[in-house]
DNA sequence: CTAAAAACCGATTCTGAGTCGAAGTTTCAG
DNA sequence: CTGAAACTTCGACTCAGAATCGGTTTTTAG
């Protein structure tokens, strides 16, 4: 085996700018085909609908995106939400970098919430109750 | 200017698998020259002096090494530590992904957040006083 | 059956990571 | 002061993934 030589990217799931861009299409106009994708891009990036086509392909493969065919044109749809994207990328960072230590996660993110206001801090503390409940009070 | 047509990934502090091999060496041995890292690595894998070297190179250049001459050798030291890499790669992502909506990121941190022992928890919950008292109250 | 639309199939470019040898430079010991 | 050892720099190359798109084949609807 040994295929390392050449990775790239040590995160799991690398997105590209136009493959992000396609995401963010689909996200919001579920079970669109390539040519309406393309359409609605143009307004941002002239970009062909062969680039679009292999684009949402590669998306594929990466199962990021599921298709059906639908009459004569294949119609995609997003297999995870932005949100559960953003959970599992957030998930592949943690496992690459997390020391063991709880607490090193804990400050990195209330460091990144720079943002968050007084009701998002009211519904961190339900989850941390819910999560209470559901570990029954275990330790590491 | 527009130099996005082929830009590979869309987070911006994308790291190698050596890249990363050699941070984890200078977080443990800090100030540590070329050849010593290059010895420390032997255990692992077996990678010639130049290629750490160009490597360490990279590193500073994307700033997550510094470096300094101590008579004729280069010796390097993490510019962050372990924890704040973490927090600016889980930033990155955040930025990248993130809806604007609070409740989504904190979701996304709870799901990921399944090693959570009830210490954790604690912490967690003092941050969130502390972050209530520095922000006084405000909303979105 | 046929024209249009879509899918499929390469080919090409660009960039970053990894790789390393060879040439150039610095340092220290004698 | 000089030369060998050690280190740095430079350039060249491979590999892989993203982006790009044109041409060919397949599919479908009228």
């Amino acid at each position: 085996m040994k295929r390392n030589r050449h990775a790239h990217n040590v995160l799991p799931n690398s997105l590209g700018e136009l493959e992000l861009t396609l995401l963010d299409v689909v996200w919001q106009m579920p079970d669109s085909d390539a040519r309406t994708i393309t359409a609605e891009l143009s307004d941002e990036r002239t970009v062909s609908l062969s680039t679009v086509q292999s684009t949402l392909e590669r998306l594929v493969r990466k199962n990021l995106l599921e298709r059906k065919k639908f009459s004569h044109a294949y119609r995609y749809r997003a297999i995870q939400s932005r949100s559960e994207l953003l959970g599992n990328l957030l998930k592949d960072v943690i496992k690459l970098l997390h020391d063991g230590k709880a607490a090193t996660i804990l400050s990195s993110f209330v460091n990144v919430a720079d943002r968050l206001d007084d009701n998002a801090l009211d519904e961190l503390e339900q989850l941390i109750q819910h999560k209470r409940k559901e570990t029954g009070g275990n330790r590491e």
